[in-house]
DNA sequence: ACTGCTGCGTAC
DNA sequence: GACGTACGCAGCAGTG
């Protein structure tokens, strides 16, 4: 055998504090001085230690900037200062170090990680075997023969590439890559938004380098794409900052790095004083195991109440942003960017002048700035207004802290503002408005000619890219960099309510909401205009629904908490049922929410077939996969069972009481209307748009949507929509004769398919024809529909085949379909709406068969929505002259639903269908079922 | 304590 | 790899 090495330790001094001041409970000792973080860099060095390294140092970083710093100005400025409870834990920490004889390094303008790096290369090239230990997964880059990576707290190794593969999925090599994509919050290094270490080792596996992985940019599809798109040009400097220099000038070599003898007094004075009796005793030459100081406080439980300080509605999620559309490549004017002179009004005479410019304008932005992102309960804190571009004014009403300045009364400024806002002919524009309506609406203020929306400008012409908020339209739009919301009221737990903002601040931050929403409608109602279609889209069916959707949301639906409440303990019962039985199945116990934990019972240790995985690799413990080993063992279906109950109690027994607004008594859904792009709406906080109906478990929550007393919930469905819509688009004469002749759609096609008289096709035939029915409009593949029904992939083909052969129509739509993506780069609806397609030309198979799927849906799914918009516009204008007799609750892709007086409900019935089914004229009846009841269950 | 990802499941 | 569009829950790993 060879010598032994010599080997050197270096520790990430930083990297430690902060992750065991994070890791362990605040502890502190006699005297109150906070010893958490102190006690378990101590026991990390002692740790180290008795493994005897021959050299070791204690890398810290020095004050001061460093290349990073001139590389990005950015680099690290996100970074809050030390908490003070830590900052107390430094010199301590420095002290004992020191007692312990190591070699302290602090070298100025070069930060620890590179000193770390260049002593690590410098040893193992000097036939010194090197340890990093270190919490920071960022040293994996250096991982090679005779450097490893030690995390003491955690106890794991790093010491081989194949460590590294096993860790993070990549090589050693691609780890600086690897880190680039990803990006890193705390150092605010901006990588590619959404791209986690999955994703990141999956796009290094595939396309082997970060210089490859940009090269193929374009075939990744998704919003996934569009962000690493987004960010393209900055990978290059993410991979110069996230590299570990390993040449840097240094004074010492490795071989200085002797360990010292150990200072006993000085270690004693120290451990005795923090209370770290187990050390102590140890020094004192004493040995045993024990307890680990005694537990200081518990970490205080933080109050969960959401974000408040909101201000206009999406404006304030965080920032991100996505590639411009296909469609506007030109170049953006500076003039756009240019900042903005703000005023702030203070006094009547500002107000009154203010009220005069826009009272001689046609047209003026405006915004609301309140406490909260739930429009249904937000206050009124301000609101800012904006004529021309570049001016802008902030009217601050309810500001609160010590010192603030006087402000102009808000009931007064309402008044005075009202006779605007109420003149149907002055046109005013925001950005997200409805939530500014809701605001306006809730403090006496009805807005009226309410004309323009850069959100929804923005989502017809181009729906594609994601993010229709102010400040990515800002920076898409106009190059312009809008201040951050967290900039004026901080973020997260150290966040301030907004009237607690400086007025200062959050004059500059609101005026310039109202400033760069005029701004953006400029230049999107230009790009609109040059597209009649779709501006006909935006003026026809997105403006003339934002009232309709804000009545609905303010009126909300009511819920019965009580019901609900009855349902949660009953389903609490079952479940706790259905876990004593797994616990039993299972011979321990073990936690049936943990997908995690299930496989590894499941899968390890009663050696179950897997027989269905994960995207992610692992065997999946899905739906589908325990319902096929579930003839196996007993377990598999009382997960399932208890998944079951759990979905219900979890997302909607427990939640949806819990989401009655006070004031109202009533849930007040959210429904987003650049949600999809598709053009569907979505709707959240919460979603009513997945309330359960397949199970019997799941309908009973149906029946906690009541109708108040004397009134009667009212529900009607477009039939077969969608299909319906297909026949109109394919115009195949077979579809079209079936829905004339007002057949069993399925029914008909599974006679067709399987040739067989309408009346002698079976359920198990009509069911197979269903799912062809629905996989074709999602584009489903012969493999899908095997395994949708259970058979082979042969007879699926043959199914398909045959399905096409009795509907050629249809065949060829999905054909012209795809050429026409392929050749616009867009698919549109009946009604000319968009949707563009990034990845129809992507090189990657997977990416372009995504796209086409989305191709062929995306006609139906958006007609469909493009129709049920039409008919809520019309049947809100119809009850506006019934508001006392009927309200409409809401929407449900294909649905609406209503509340009604029982008295009433033939008229609306009538009414309702009526306008449903005339909302438009297809080659095909639109057919409307509907129903009434007490509930929303018994109304299907 | 907080964030983001993963796995899963609900709707149309 | 294999079915389109959403929202939201719990677990879990990572994090100065």
């Amino acid at each position: 055998m060879n010598a032994p090495r010599p080997r050197l330790v270096l520790i990430d001094g930083s990297s430690y504090l902060y992750r065991a001041f994070h890791a362990l409970p605040p502890l502190s000792n006699d005297a109150g001085e906070p010893t958490g973080a102190l006690f378990g860099v101590v026991n990390m060095l002692r740790a180290t230690l008795k493994d005897k390294p021959d050299y070791v140092a204690f890398v810290v970083d020095a004050p001061g900037k460093t290349f990073r710093d001139d590389l990005d100005p950015q680099y690290k400025a996100n970074r809050p200062p030390m908490p003070d409870d830590l900052r107390a834990q430094v010199e301590p920490m420095m002290q004992v170090v020191e007692a312990l004889g190591m070699p302290i390094l602090r070298v100025p303008g070069v930060e620890a990680d590179d000193v770390i790096g260049t002593l690590a290369v410098q040893a193992a090239t000097h036939g010194i075997d090197v340890t990093i230990s270190t919490g920071d997964k960022d040293f994996a880059q250096l991982v090679r023969p005779h450097i490893a990576l030690v995390n003491t707290m955690t106890g794991s190794r790093t010491d081989s590439d194949e460590a590294v593969i096993e860790k993070f999925g990549v090589r050693a090599d691609q780890i600086v890559d690897y880190l680039s994509l990803m990006g890193d919050k705390v150092d605010n290094i901006i990588g590619v938004d959404k791209c986690g270490p999955k994703t990141a080792a999956k796009w290094l596996d595939e396309y082997g380098t970060l210089d490859g992985v940009m090269a193929h940019a374009d075939e990744v599809k998704g919003k996934l794409g569009e962000n690493l798109r987004a960010v393209l040009h900055r990978l290059p400097l993410n991979r110069e900052l996230a590299t570990i220099r390993t040449d840097v000038e240094l004074e010492q070599a490795p071989t200085d790095l002797a360990l010292r003898e150990r200072h006993v007094e000085d270690l004693k004075v120290l451990y005795a004083r923090y209370g770290f009796k187990q050390a102590l005793k140890e020094l004192e030459g004493a040995s045993g195991e024990g307890g680990a100081g005694d537990g200081g406080d518990a970490g205080g439980a933080s109050g969960s109440a959401r974000a408040g300080g909101g201000a206009t509605g999406l404006r304030s999620t965080a920032a991100g942003y996505a590639r411009g559309s296909s469609a506007d490549d030109e170049a953006l004017d500076p003039a756009l960017a240019a900042p903005g002179e703000y005023e702030t009004v203070f006094t009547d005479a500002q107000l009154s002048a203010w009220i005069a410019k826009l009272r001689a304008a046609d047209e003026f932005a405006f915004d609301t700035e309140t406490d909260s992102l739930d429009a249904m309960r937000a206050n009124l804190v301000g609101m800012s207004f904006a004529v021309t571009p570049g001016a802008a004014c902030y009217i601050p009403l309810a500001h609160d802290y010590p010192g603030v300045p006087a402000q102009l009364d808000r009931a007064a400024v309402l008044d005075a503002l009202r006779p605007l806002f109420s003149d149907a002919s002055k046109r005013k524009l925001g950005q997200h408005g409805k939530y500014d309506l809701h605001v306006l609406r809730r403090h006496g203020v009805d807005v009226a000619g309410y004309a323009d929306d850069t959100m929804l400008e923005s989502f017809v012409y181009n729906a594609t890219a994601t993010r229709h908020d102010m400040d990515s339209l800002a920076r898409r739009y106009l190059g312009y960099e809008t201040i951050p919301y967290e900039q004026v009221a901080g973020k997260g737990a150290k966040s301030i309510p907004f009237p607690q903002v400086a007025i200062d601040d959050a004059s500059r931050y609101a005026a310039e909401d109202a400033d760069v929403t005029l701004r953006l409608h400029r230049v999107l109602a230009a790009k609109l205009a040059a597209e009649p279609m779709l501006q006909r889209v935006y003026r026809e069916i997105e403006m003339p629904l934002v009232p309709v959707l804000t009545r609905m949301e303010a009126t909300g639906m009511k819920v019965d908490g009580d019901e609900l409440r009855r349902q949660s303990a009953d389903l609490s019962r079952r479940m706790l049922a259905a876990q004593q039985k797994a616990t039993e199945l299972a011979g321990r116990t073990f936690n049936l929410d943990s997908p995690k934990q299930l496989g590894a019972l499941l899968f390890d240790e009663l050696k179950l077939p897997v027989l269905v995985k994960t995207p992610g690799g692992a065997p999946s413990t899905n739906e589908e996969a325990l319902e096929a080993i579930a003839d196996q063992h007993e377990l598999p279906r009382v997960i399932l069972e208890y998944r079951g109950l759990a979905k219900l109690r979890s997302t909607y027994t427990d939640k949806l009481p819990e989401m009655v607004n006070p004031d109202t008594g009533r849930v007040h859904t959210s429904y987003h209307q650049a949600g999809a792009a598709t053009g569907r709406l979505s709707s959240s906080d919460p979603n009513l748009q997945n309330i359960p109906i397949r199970t019997d478990d799941g309908r009973r929550i149906r029946r906690a949507f009541v109708a108040p007393e004397g009134r009667r919930i009212v529900a009607c469905d477009y039939s077969q929509i969608e299909l319906r819509i297909m026949a109109h688009l394919s115009e195949d004469a077979g579809l079209l004769r079936a829905f004339a002749a007002g057949a069993d759609i399925h029914r008909a096609t599974a006679a067709e398919v399987f040739g067989k008289a309408i009346d002698a096709v079976s359920g198990n035939e009509r069911r197979a024809a269903k799912a062809i029915n629905f996989g074709l409009m999602y584009g489903m593949s012969a493999f899908g529909l095997a395994r949708q029904l259970g058979i082979g992939r042969g007879e699926a083909q043959d199914y398909i085949a045959l399905y096409f052969d009795r509907y050629p129509g249809v065949r060829e739509f999905m054909e012209r379909t795809r050429q026409q993506a392929r050749e616009r780069g867009y698919v549109e609806t009946v009604f000319g709406r968009r949707l563009y397609l990034d990845n129809i030309h992507a090189r990657n198979q997977g990416l372009r068969a995504g796209a086409e799927r989305a191709a062929i849906n995306a006609p139906m799914q958006g007609t469909a929505a493009d129709i049920i918009k039409r008919a809520m516009i019309d049947i809100d204008g119809w009850l506006a002259g019934h508001r006392e007799r009927a309200l409409m609750v809401l929407q449900v892709h294909d649905e609406l639903v209503f509340e009604v007086e029982a008295n009433f409900v033939p008229t609306l019935l009538e009414e309702v269908s009526g306008r449903m089914a005339g909302a438009a004229e297809l080659r095909v009846p639109l057919v409307v079922d509907s129903g009434s009841g007490q509930n929303w269950d018994e109304a299907h």
